[in-house]
DNA sequence: TTGACATGACACCAAAAGGTTTTATATAAT
DNA sequence: ATTATATAAAACCTTTTGGTGTCATGTCAA
């Protein structure tokens, strides 16, 4: 599948509210272009210019139906950034471990430094 | 301080890779800038920025020790990210996807080291 | 065939992003 | 007290981003 020279990943895409916001109306229903347009105060040209940035993130795809091009989610994609969320996952539990038996231990660890934030 | 006028959210701060090497570098352990910037080619001013705006969007904070700051993950951001994803998840949990993501993460929080980004 | 509709593709522009170098300030060590 | 270290802050520059308007193309309906 493409590997091809993406100029856009999944993190850039999401970056932009707008394009967060056609995410959402996308959500509940595949839409053509000037559909999503009527929900902005931009012109349609903004909207295809954040469509196609979606798009080659992999978030959207569109289908042809007669004149109209609906535009719809893709999952997988999704799933990539919750991939990259798990992977911090890890830390965090151990970092909860460590603190608790810091605690229970009086935090008598000569190289930690307790944080108060 | 809690009510600034961020300028930047947690999804424009990941949208740059740079930023999100930095993260990944912080997963580990607490660094200061000027260890940061040793992992990077370029300047260490710049890297100040981009732990400026990471600051800002409060995945990492910073806390002065000494002449130098040290700055760590801020767990509970990347929970926001989390539940921005989660939001999808009704739209499909019927679907596919969700499959994927239980079979990658079969062998619960053990070794489960994947290499991100 | 003609006209309306839906989209695609350009060219253009202002503002923001990401980098640089320089200058300043606070702490540490000799 | 002086010097070296660690960071902060400002001015500046170039490329990218996010918007605009205009024109071209493809499709549906009279």
């Amino acid at each position: 599948m493409s590997s091809s020279a993406q100029k856009y990943d999944v993190f850039q895409a999401i970056a932009d509210p707008t394009r967060r916001e056609v995410l959402k109306l996308l959500a509940h229903k595949e839409l053509p272009i000037s559909e999503i347009t009527s929900h902005f105060p931009m012109s349609r040209t903004a909207i295809a210019k954040h469509l196609h940035i979606l798009s080659e993130a992999n978030l959207v795809s569109g289908q042809k139906v007669g004149r109209e091009k609906r535009y719809h989610l893709k999952p997988e994609t999704f799933q990539e950034l919750k991939d990259w969320l798990s992977y911090y996952d890890q830390f965090w539990s151990n970092k909860l471990s460590m603190l608790k038996f810091v605690v229970e231990n009086d935090g008598e660890d000569s190289r930690s430094n307790k944080e108060t934030d």
